[in-house]
DNA sequence: ACGCGCGAG
């Protein structure tokens, strides 16, 4: 193995850098503040520690001067919980403007908003809160709101100026989730329109009776384009911070308008990179050596190993125990532990847990491990350089998970994992020189999936012009198309693609796929909307059945319980209604958490992965309110599966399929060879006519979620579509 | 006879 340290992309010049490069001193463990006195205290010593906390008053002035600014902070600069109180503190939030700051997931909205709450000794929900899907923890109070950024832009549905906020700041824009990236969009237009508004009209105590017109256009479904007819309407300016740890800060600046960019540094520890002399045929084998090899002659500290999937972790993990064995006995204190994120939560928290004395850990992971978990005690990271990736083929429709090499941003968020607490190693299983070929950064998700989702949206927020879209990258031309069509078919958009009204309007209200929303509005029709309701929610989460490799058997008797013939829509909807007449049962002389104890305890008996089920009956109350809400008939057709059978034909028409004389299946959309996958229940019925609701391709096009339906239903449920073809 | 990286509403 070679040893290189220069482990940095090509740093881009910036403006300026609030704290010059070469200043920059890696601290070391013991440079940390000696902590004493109450946890007050402590806290704000930790602040005042922060590299951030030099800059404030720079930061600010910067903020004042500038409507747009881009914050490169590295890891551990303090960006994320500094920043929005600075900034509360400058007087951004003057007659109840609020802060916001958008995180692309969940759990990282909730962490910082609890960490900066206790910062300012305020109750969580009061001056500071946080607010993410089915949680909104904020009051009138609420300044500083930490939420997801998806969440913001089902905000902007309601209020498309966003006009309660002063201050935007899109954290992690680097990831560039599909969210981040409509965002930018969106923001860039709000931010226009907020600041023409400011010239047009100079009337400033017009503003309240115009905010109240705009509210109660809120609940006007049939608005079109609030955006546009609010022109004219005074707003004060948006301020937008984007905050991104790449150190290529150039295409946000280039996106807006040359905006101003800044740098502050990091606190990271300094870790060593190693590369392998040559290409290694089989990275798992070389993970192997390389997992030995640290534990053998390397000091103390744990593994974290990046693998590309559950089945992959699961072999490493017998390998290396195979191999452990073979070691003389007082070198056998190494512990295998696997991460992924459709383990358990209470087998994930293992990887957390400090391994026993003695033992050095092995942590097995995906890249769940890359951004979404902070693993404490990690000193060595392996490498192998592939991830499994998802790519969305837009001629076909057809979506694949595949592996592929990493990007040159990811290899470096992967070693930085080795760095959080001292100096660490990363040992990256290909040659220096293949490095150097890798791409910058990885395609941003917009480029890799259906964008059906994201153009209803869109479209509801005024966007008409989707192909003319201000787009950080544009998704390519045959993605847009294909998503306007699929729309159109669904009846969402009109021919002259504009939202159709009241059908497009009521798809865009509800937080499911365009398919899905399709769904519930025609069972209210059929009078199945309870049965749809569940059906949805359930197709909504992935993989409801756990199935262990060592209690197959077992896991297939427990599914048998649930199963219909019919197929596995109305299986889907079984299993929902036995775990509510279960909660139903138990629910007198239970509190509530104890009811969800008795609950998880129920699904491990059932096989069925207790958190996908709780998402599951989480998602069925939030859209059955806003059924409700829209006015849709919540009725149930009893024993009449037949009704809400011909009802999925009528909704997932685009996805039907025949049984061809070998035994596999022909989708009449695309005219594609397609087999039932093995996990579901028609599978070795194999029905002469089917609908599905997923497509996976593998080693075969496989299709899952599949419900029998008769033939002759698609030319009387779906003319539109079916009348011409036949 | 299969096996699904991670997220969000």
């Amino acid at each position: 193995m070679t040893n290189n340290n220069n482990n940095n992309i090509p740093v881009n010049e910036m403006h300026w850098p609030l704290v010059d490069k070469a200043d920059k001193k890696k601290p070391k463990i013991r440079d940390l503040p000696y902590c004493q006195g109450n946890r007050k205290q402590r806290l704000e010593q930790q602040r005042k520690a922060l590299p951030i906390a030099s800059v404030e008053k720079r930061l600010v002035e910067e903020v004042q001067k500038n409507d747009t600014l881009i914050i490169v902070g590295e890891t551990g600069s303090g960006k994320t919980t500094q920043l929005p109180q600075f900034l509360l503190n400058g007087g951004f939030c003057h007659d109840g403007k609020i802060i916001g700051i958008t995180q692309p997931r969940r759990v990282a909205a909730v962490t910082v908003a609890k960490r900066v709450a206790e910062e300012c000794g305020v109750e969580l929900g009061q001056k500071v809160g946080y607010s993410i899907r089915f949680e909104d923890v904020t009051s009138s109070s609420t300044r500083i709101k930490y939420m997801t950024d998806g969440l913001l832009l089902r905000e902007a549905l309601l209020d498309p100026f966003l006009s309660r906020y002063s201050v935007i700041i899109v954290d992690e824009a680097h990831e560039r989730t599909i969210h981040t990236d409509v965002l930018l969009g969106l923001l860039k237009n709000v931010q226009n329109a907020r600041s023409r508004s400011i010239n047009k009209c100079l009337n400033i105590e017009n503003t309240e009776a115009n905010y109240g017109k705009l509210l109660k256009r809120e609940n006007d479904a049939n608005c079109v384009s609030i955006l546009k007819r609010c022109q004219g309407v005074k707003f004060p300016s948006l301020k937008l911070i984007i905050m991104s740890a790449s150190l290529d800060a150039r295409g946000f600046s280039e996106y807006f308008g040359g905006a101003r960019s800044v740098y502050i540094q990091g606190r990271q520890f300094p870790v060593d990179i190693f590369y392998t002399h040559h290409a290694e045929p089989d990275y798992v084998d070389a993970a192997l050596i390389t997992i030995f090899q640290i534990h053998l002659e390397e000091g103390p500290g744990d593994i974290l190993v990046f693998l590309t999937g559950q089945e992959e972790i699961e072999s490493v993990e017998r390998l290396v125990q195979e191999r452990l064995r073979q070691l003389p006995e007082g070198s056998q204190k190494l512990l295998t532990v696997p991460i992924f994120s459709s383990l358990p939560s209470e087998q994930q928290m293992k990887a957390f847990m400090p391994a026993p004395a003695g033992f050095r850990k092995v942590i097995l992971a995906t890249n769940i491990a890359e951004t979404s978990v902070t693993i404490p005690g990690i000193k060595y990271v392996i490498d192998p350089g592939v991830v499994k990736a998802r790519t969305y083929n837009a001629h076909t429709g057809i979506e694949s998970l595949d592996i592929v090499k990493t990007s040159k941003a990811q290899a470096l968020q992967r070693s930085g994992r080795a760095g959080r607490e001292r100096p660490g190693k990363c040992f990256r299983l290909y040659p220096e020189s293949e490095f150097g070929q890798l791409a910058d950064s990885t395609e941003p998700e917009i480029k890799r999936c259906n964008l059906s989702n994201v153009i209803l949206q869109l479209k509801a927020l005024g966007v008409d012009d989707i192909i003319g879209f201000d787009f950080l990258e544009k998704p390519s031309r045959m993605a847009i198309v294909k998503s306007l069509e699929q729309l159109f078919l669904l009846g969402a958009i009109t021919d002259d693609s504009k939202l159709s009204d009241p059908i497009g309007h009521q798809m865009a209200r509800l937080p499911l796929d365009p398919v899905y929303s399709k769904a519930l509005i025609l069972a209210s029709q059929f009078n199945c909307l309870e049965e749809m309701l569940i059906a949805v929610a359930m197709l909504s989460v992935e993989s409801i059945f756990y199935t262990p490799r060592e209690k197959l058997e077992e896991a297939r008797t427990a599914m048998k319980c649930f199963s219909s013939p019919e197929g596995d829509h109305i299986t889907l909807i079984n299993v929902y209604r036995a775990s509510d007449e279960f909660v139903e049962k138990i629910k007198q002389g239970n509190d509530k958490e104890k009811t969800e104890k008795k609950l998880r305890k129920w699904c491990k008996e059932n096989f069925i992965n207790s958190r996908s089920l709780r998402h599951a009956r989480d998602i069925h109350s939030q859209i059955r309110r806003h059924a409700e809400q829209m006015g849709l008939c919540v009725a149930s057709c009893g024993d009449d599966m037949l009704q809400f059978r011909r009802c999925l034909a009528a909704s997932f028409f685009l996805n039907a399929a025949l049984k061809q004389p070998e035994g596999t299946y022909r989708a009449l959309a695309s005219g594609q060879s397609v087999r039932i996958h093995p996990s579901s229940v028609l599978f070795r019925t194999k029905p002469e006519c089917i609908i599905f609701n997923e497509l996976v391709q593998t080693n075969h096009c496989y299709i899952r979620n599949i419900t029998r339906i008769d033939f002759l239903w698609l030319p009387e449920l779906a003319p539109q579509y079916y009348a011409v073809q036949n």
